[in-house]
DNA sequence: ATTAAATTGTTAATTTATAAACAAAAAGAT
DNA sequence: ATCTTTTTGTTTATAAATTAACAATTTAAT
């Protein structure tokens, strides 16, 4: 599993760039702190173990830990994604316009179904037979799943196949993979199974 | 924060269900175990946690401990749940028919934007000043944010405000939200950005 | 009937993650 | 120039989560 220190410098960048666009240059650990719901001990902490260092007194500066952490996420690219799964989930991240100023660029979908690959689209849509072509020209490192549960392990080898050595994973089961390809499982009805189970105990208090 | 344990119980139950309609009537902590991806002590662990028991050398009966299971998950009501934001997100998620066979339905979705709202749909859309009148009258505790980041906090509130309980937020930002309103975030290129991180990690090594 | 094998469930140990404490440095005030 | 305040960064302590160990029990075999 993916630790949790990183996770959170993913959030402290978005909160950065939120705090730059708004003007400032410097910010404390305890406003960075308060806006992702952490305590500033905590921020600080993650900082330390990745060496992003700020000043006595004078907090950090923005663009300075910035730089540093788009080091860290490799910024310096873009990452390309190829999607397999044309379905509702498909078609609505294709549609999504936030992945570029990530550094995100989605290069193919596929599908078995040739009619899912009629839609006129953003992006190329390709038969899934295709996968290890595009990934091999493209150089592409990173693959959704969004196919049904039945057709999702068999995707997953074939992204495994091709090369692809990170997966995000819509389908509700667990993917099995070497140990050098990870998976990400986004599991909508999950969460909300988990909401169910922690607003009802709090109801009874 | 939501435990760990009972995301694994949402995973184990998953399982459970998969085995079943596969014919099995027990299961090993073990087959459980390699199926997740996590120990076997670690299932038994859960397990005894929830007081969800089996029987030595007999494993696990499956259909019991699903029961059990869906107590705790309060599987024996129907959860009802609105969206907030008609965009792609909401578009997909409306389509989405995987709800009903986890007891979840969406019962209606909003938006600002009236020409979202003209879209012929699955299920009721309404204004998203409608929000609270709905709320109360389908007695709605979990809601779903697809807005904008812009947005997001405005939303939120007003789902406060209605008196949800539970938010899925797929929104870049962290919702402020009082202690008996717990929030779950999905960020699709966060996860994509922290996979980033670890398979480049890898490739070093 | 006894023994061996398998599997649970609990307790103990270890590791990881979070929180607290505090020294060090920088800025500003007196 | 000295003292006070503020904020970082590291160290120590606490809590949470995972792993390991092992006793208890059941089934099956001899």
């Amino acid at each position: 599993m993916i630790k949790k220190n990183i996770q959170r410098i993913i959030q402290y960048r978005m909160c950065l760039l939120k705090f730059q666009n708004l003007g400032f240059e410097k910010i404390f650990s305890y406003t960075l702190a308060q806006e992702i719901g952490v305590s500033p001990e905590q921020v600080r902490k993650d900082f330390s173990q990745f060496h992003l260092r700020g000043n006595k007194k004078a907090g950090y500066l923005i663009q300075d830990i910035l730089d540093q952490i788009n080091d860290l996420l490799h910024k310096e690219d873009i990452h390309k994604i190829i999607m397999v799964g044309l379905g509702n989930i498909g078609q609505a991240l294709i549609k999504y316009k936030g992945f570029a100023n990530r550094n995100m660029q989605l290069v193919a979908g596929f599908d078995i179904d040739p009619a899912k690959l009629k839609k006129t689209c953003r992006i190329p849509t390709f038969h899934s037979k295709e996968i290890p072509a595009v990934v091999k020209k493209e150089n592409v490192r990173l693959g959704i799943i969004a196919v049904p549960e039945a057709a999702a392990q068999e995707a997953c080898n074939t992204l495994i196949e091709a090369g692809i050595k990170g997966i995000l994973n819509f389908a509700p089961v667990m993917l099995k993979t070497p140990p050098d390809v990870v998976v990400q499982n986004i599991s909508v009805c999950g969460e909300l199974e988990a909401l169910v189970y922690v607003t009802e105990k709090d109801k009874q208090k």
